[in-house]
DNA sequence: GTGTTTACAAACATACACGTATGTATCTAA
DNA sequence: TTAGATACATACGTGTATGTTTGTAAACAC
């Protein structure tokens, strides 16, 4: 084959993900075959083996196109809470979730992390790092309820490191649940669900309740 | 091999499906072997050919053990709503969270539905069957939902199938975030989780509000 | 007591996915 | 203009999982 200008290996590159893409989507990562995936770029497993690692390689490639943009958005929300905390942290969620449902890209790629990849000890390193991420982003959210606590917008007994933890399952368990159904208009429904758990915050009974 | 009782060949089987627990869990579904299974349970792979069809059927027998159980819990709780039905759901999702944290097998089983099995078109089987389990769940719960309703345990304007559907992922989600964590005592805090999550529907905005 | 079936173990045949090594045509820089 | 680097394609060796077949000793029926 022909060696080809810069562009054009980046170019390739990105073919190269979007047929991971597609590929984890229909076989799951697992059963997924680096042929598999070349063969649906048109492609060879010559330039998979040129442009990444190893299938791991590929897979938080392709994770990385779609996290990276979403963890910036909530560093931004961080950088500035604003006047109404959890307000902007609902609306931020709807976003999300509208987003879910918009975005192809972003759609399939949720529902390969949250359906279609298996983690287990030997993928730790991956798992790791994920589970580094996802402790950063529940203090992140923790820290905004903290927020909203002391401007009176949430009870002060309530513990916000646990309220991230229910914040956090809610919409990560919303979005499996749409994921299987596919039923209704998730962005339409979207500020309605946020609303809704807000308002439980709102009215937390204290610890002890139980 | 001799051959063996009834009771001792129920007794294999039953090793085999606690073997297919470990294995699944520890290296994944997809990843696990046959062989791991077989091995794990001090036998050979003739014995697992012998008890089950194939690496589908096992992982089915080993789910149908632990989900079977309470899914019976459910269709008990419908049969006879009580006086007080959002109460009930509410300490019934609790028991569900405490089930998780409590029981080494539930904790287990869940862990590889969650996190360790990839559904793809290959098993689509499995997943349809499932799918279908998840609506009977959701409407079951629906139906819960509108017996508290028409108690005036919640607002008329609230969609119940919606809530039905929001309830079902705070569930899965909380259950999927403490798995990943394992941090604080989740049976001390799910009678929490569950009445903030309930107080949010008693408080629940209208539908157009978005 | 004998024959048959059961409950596995052991051996085999097939297939497939991975990594790597090697080939090669083009781009680029000096 | 040419030497080397780049961007892949092709080919090969190896490991490994799967399904099946065959072997076999004990349980059970009669």
């Amino acid at each position: 084959m022909a060696r080809r200008t810069k562009e054009q290996a980046a170019e390739t590159r990105e073919q190269l993900l979007d047929a991971a893409e597609r590929v984890f989507h229909a076989k799951g990562v697992a059963r997924a075959t680096l042929d598999d995936i070349a063969r649906d770029a048109g492609m060879t497993r010559g330039a998979i083996y040129w442009h990444f690692k190893n299938k791991t390689d590929i897979f938080t490639a392709m994770c990385d196109r779609v996290t990276l943009p979403m963890q910036a958005m909530l560093d931004a929300q961080l950088a500035d809470p604003g006047e109404d905390p959890l307000g902007q942290l609902a609306s931020d969620g709807a976003r999300i979730l509208s987003l879910v449902a918009s975005d192809p890209r972003t759609l399939r790629v949720f529902e390969i992390i949250l359906f279609k990849t298996e983690l287990s000890e030997v993928v730790a390193e991956v798992m790791a790092e994920e589970a580094e991420r996802a402790a950063t982003c529940r203090n992140q959210l923790a820290t905004i309820l903290r927020a909203a606590q002391q401007k009176g917008q949430i009870p002060a007994h309530v513990d916000c490191y646990l309220a991230a933890f229910a914040l956090n399952g809610y919409l990560i368990g919303c979005i499996r649940e749409w994921l299987e159904l596919r039923e209704f208009d998730l962005a339409q429904r979207a500020e309605w669900l946020m609303q809704t758990f807000y308002m439980g915050l709102r009215h937390a009974p204290p610890l002890d309740a139980a």
